[in-house]
RNA sequence: GGGCGGAUAGCUCAGCCGGUCAGAGCGCCUCGCUUACACCGAGGAGGUCACAGGUUCGAACCCUGUUCCGCCCA
């Protein structure tokens, strides 16, 4: 075996062997309980992020579990046409060859749409393999599917003929550049520096009215003035009108409790065509609706020449102009807010009004609080039940429509005389009269409405497949906190619509992980880590161990290379450790297997790593049930690297030197074996590639780890001798810890100090005579039997027992300091717990257990402060 | 404006239901190439748990308020 683990040199064969030996595909015959994710769609022409990496390697460790623990897990990837995002880039393309998408016409578009999903389609797969991930390669779909296709018009057309999607006017969020609406969730605020203008209008009757605005080209299109109602400044003039300067429109002054009476002067100019809360206050007092800008961006006003045709941000400083001419302006200051950008293309929205096609909500929401609310869907962590039902009951309807060409085209025909309806094949007559002058609908979907069908019409529905009735509801889905609008809650509405059944049982959040300076990852910031990167410089493992440990923790997580260098370091650490057993119970390659002891035969070291392991597995068990990777990754790499590196291995190194024969040299292989083999099955699902190598060397290994099943815990590990045991050995580590400590505090140089320690209370588990060779071993010091003439004395107590240890210093060594402090730490806890058990409540209160676990501390604080006051008085 | 979350060691973060001197990794300091690992081992320094009140026998943890930061919604 070579001295350090090399993942590269090993990726690669295991990535291949997964794949020969098909673990990631399902059968629809088992008859093992089935386990099933629906892989949320990344994006089939991008490239894999952080954010991926993270929550795909906590699916592929959820999957990998699964597997070892007997189910027949599918875990089924596919990608998403990412309508918008794709259409821009071959917009760049053919904006750089000099042409554009019209003059390319529909059909040479699609050519070109189609090129580069064959070119670029599945790059994702490749760098997920990377990863390791253990998806059903087999099963993958494309939102584009012609299935898929079907299954997103069934949907529609189930909603369309219920009277749950319709069209009509509203105000949308208007990406001009992309010349589409664009989703509430789509937006990317952006704090910008604008200056707040106050104009002043003139009531008709006399007086003026001052209102306070960021888009004065807006007031083209004012047709209202809204106050607070409960304003006394304006209460007056409620109800009478004010003609606007430059298009001397007349509009009413309106009360509505939207305005803030402390924003600017506590009236606002109402502009329903470009505005959404003045959509809204517009709508509630019939005021008309005036679109002055155009889909283009550009203002579109007919009758004011002057700004007819400019760009909107050139007609703001032109209506400023006019309007400073008129002595409108009152007076401009900075102002800072968030302005809307389109999250695809960066480019300012325009929010206004056009037909739009719509999905009534609020009826199809509540089935969707149903679930969650009696607790048959769940969030880890928990608290985004609450971010879910809030958005939930306070939900608006959907627009599904975007103005581009590529996607699901809106199964919708209108004929001539008018007849409208949707459609599963494309028709060639009216549905309803027979017409065959038909025109189709020319919108598409928002790439949402098909990923909302995802869990169910990956298997095939509308078609009620053997995969369907297998695999579907899938078990559990894993995103980000910004995907439960739009994937998460849809998913489950649909869900209940048409399949009468709630997609997934958990949904899982992972954590967001930004730059290392806390802003978020962008390739306009140029701050994104590329997975891959980190692949090759720490390992597919170490990038995986890093996901499990921060994916699931706080919600954000500021990227840090390190944390992934720790993981790398501790796949060399597990490595070596099973080198070193290869060595010393095999033929440096292959381990022999020992003979399986009976249990009088294991030592008292033994016995505790074999409490340790008891505890891992529970530990590492539980987090899985609660979804807290972080937690089972903390404990896995403590218990491995501490407790069984440091201090079994080092402990059973002691015995594993003799005869083959030996019954302790049996017992210490076959418990360092056991530990390995447990610690390596447990780690697997999160670290794939180094366990499997690593159990290589196994004695009577399995082709892969996910043939083994997942450990438990003999219940033999922890029984009340073993208890003991630990709690024995445990106090032997503190006592060589405490040595150590004595013996570099005072420079014993690289002599062995000469210690005595002098145990009081009983050891059971562990004889004295063994502690002490294990003492000399492991703290370096050697024993002497006499204790009184030692001039330095410590004490260790711990579970009852009490070592008096007495190091007389090599060399040097007449500097107390570290006893001096250690008793200040002394007098401190003597003080503390004194006085909490002076305090009747405490006694009376607390549970027994602690108020006992108190007296103990205090009691053998005051045992060592009292010899280690005799000993700095003898010696100071 | 409404809501959610965060503030713990120099840095990145754990700390579950309040309970036995507040933990890890990295970084830092001092030792050490003891034949698994120097990608290592041993030891150490370093914290007013944001701030102010409150509840409790007991608060990093619960409650109230304040400040700052992030996100979501409007």
């Amino acid at each position: 075996m070579e001295t350090t683990f090399d993942p590269t040199s090993v990726e690669l064969r295991w990535r291949q062997r997964w794949e020969e030996l098909g673990i990631g595909h399902a059968g629809v015959t088992s008859t093992r309980p089935t386990y099933v994710i629906a892989l949320p769609p990344p994006n089939i022409t991008g490239a894999l992020h952080m954010g991926h990496a993270c929550g795909f390697s906590i699916q592929d460790t959820l999957v990998r579990q699964k597997r070892m623990a007997g189910f027949e897990v599918e875990w089924c990837p596919g990608t998403d046409h990412a309508a918008i995002a794709t259409q821009n880039v071959i917009e760049r393309q053919l904006a750089d060859e000099g042409t554009t998408k019209e003059a390319l016409g529909r059909a040479a578009f699609q050519t070109r749409v189609d090129a580069w999903y064959e070119e670029y389609g599945g790059r994702i797969y490749e760098q997920m393999r990377r990863l390791g991930y253990t998806c059903d390669w087999a099963r993958s779909r494309f939102t584009l599917d012609p299935e898929y296709v079907r299954a997103i018009r069934v949907a529609f057309k189930a909603f369309f003929d219920e009277g749950l999607i319709y069209r009509g006017p509203r105000i949308v969020n208007w990406c001009p550049r992309d010349q589409s609406a664009i989703s509430d969730e789509e937006i990317e605020w952006q704090e910008h520096r604008d200056t707040l203008y106050y104009l002043r209008y003139p009531v008709d009757g006399g007086g003026d009215i001052v209102v306070a605005t960021v888009r004065p080209e807006t007031m083209l299109g004012d047709t209202g003035v809204a106050v607070s109602p409960g304003d006394a400044r304006y209460a007056g003039l409620v109800g009478r009108t004010v003609t606007l300067p430059l298009s001397g429109r007349q509009v009413p002054i309106v009360a509505d409790a939207a305005v803030k009476p402390e924003f600017g002067t506590g009236a606002l100019k109402v502009t329903p065509g470009h505005d959404p809360t003045d959509y809204e206050i517009g709508s509630r007092h019939n005021l008309e609706i005036i679109s002055v800008i155009a889909a283009d961006g550009t203002m579109n006003v007919p009758s004011l020449p002057q700004f007819d045709g400019l760009p909107a941000d050139d007609a703001r400083e032109a209506v400023v102009q006019a309007l400073r001419a008129q002595g409108v302006v009152v007076r401009a200051e900075e102002y800072v807010h968030d302005v809307g950008h389109c999250d695809r293309c960066g480019h300012v929205l325009e929010p206004l009004v056009s037909e739009q096609w719509w999905v009534r909500m609020h009826e199809l929401a509540q089935p969707g609080i149903a679930v969650v609310e009696s607790g048959e869907v769940t969030f880890h962590p928990r608290r985004y039940r609450d971010v879910y039902l809030t958005w939930m009951r306070n939900i608006r309807d959907w627009c599904i429509s975007r103005q581009i060409w590529l996607g699901h085209a809106i199964p919708v025909s209108r004929c001539g005389n008018g007849h409208t309806f949707a459609w599963i094949d494309e028709p060639t007559s009216c549905a309803e009269c027979g017409d065959t002058t038909l025109t189709n609908d020319p919108d598409v979907l928002d790439t949402w409405f098909s990923s909302a069908l995802w869990p169910f019409a990956i298997f095939g529905w509308p078609e009620q497949t053997e995969d369907l009735q297998h695999f579907y509801p899938t078990d559990v889905l894993v995103t980000g906190r910004d995907i439960i609008f739009l994937w998460v809650a849809r998913m489950i509405m649909t869900g209940l619509k048409f399949t009468d059944s709630k997609p997934f049982s958990t949904v899982m959040i992972t954590s967001i992980i930004q730059a290392a300076d806390g802003s978020r990852m962008s390739k306009s910031k140029g701050n994104v880590v590329d997975p891959l990167v980190m692949v090759d410089r720490y390992g597919a493992d170490a990038v995986r161990a890093w996901a499990a440990a921060v994916g699931t923790g706080s919600q954000d997580v500021r990227f840090d290379a390190d944390r992934i260098d720790a993981y790398r370091k501790f796949a060399n650490k597990v490595w070596n450790v099973t080198r070193l057993l290869a060595s010393r119970i095999g033929d440096g390659e292959v381990m022999r297997t020992p003979r399986t002891p009976d249990r009088s035969e294991l030592q008292a070291e033994d016995r505790w790593m074999l409490v340790e392991l008891a505890q891992l597995v529970a530990g590492v068990d539980e987090s899985f049930t609660t979804y807290r990777f972080h937690e089972a990754m903390n404990r896995l790499y403590d218990t491995t690297w501490h407790s069984y590196c440091d201090w079994y291995v080092e402990l059973a190194k002691l015995r594993l030197g003799g005869a083959v024969d030996d019954v302790s040299r049996n017992a210490a292989a076959w418990t360092a074996l056991t530990a390995l083999d447990v610690i390596l099955r447990l780690l697997h699902p999160f670290m794939p590639f180094l366990t499997e190598e690593c159990a290589q060397h196994l004695p009577d290994a399995a082709p892969t780890l996910q043939q083994r099943d997942w450990p438990s815990a003999d219940v033999r590990w922890s029984d009340e001798t073993s208890l003991r045991a630990h709690e024995e050995v445990g106090w032997l580590i503190e006592l060589v810890e405490r040595i150590r400590a004595l013996q570099q505090a005072r420079s014993t140089g690289g002599e062995r100090a000469r210690v005595s320690v002098v145990v009081s209370g009983e050891l059971r588990e562990l004889p004295l005579d063994r502690a002490a060779v294990l003492v000399s071993e492991r703290a370096r010091a050697q024993l002497v039997e006499a204790h009184t003439n030692g001039t330095k004395a410590d004490v260790v107590s711990a579970g009852g027992l009490r070592a008096h240890v007495v190091v007389q210093a090599a060399s040097g060594g007449s500097d107390r300091a570290h006893e001096r402090k250690r008793m200040a730490e002394l007098e401190q806890l003597i003080a503390r717990s004194t006085a909490q058990l002076s305090q009747a409540g405490f006694v009376k209160q607390a549970p027994p257990d602690v108020v006992e676990g108190v007296r103990r501390r205090l009691a053998d604080a005051q045992a060592e402060a009292a010899l280690l006051r005799t000993s700095l008085e003898a010696t100071p």
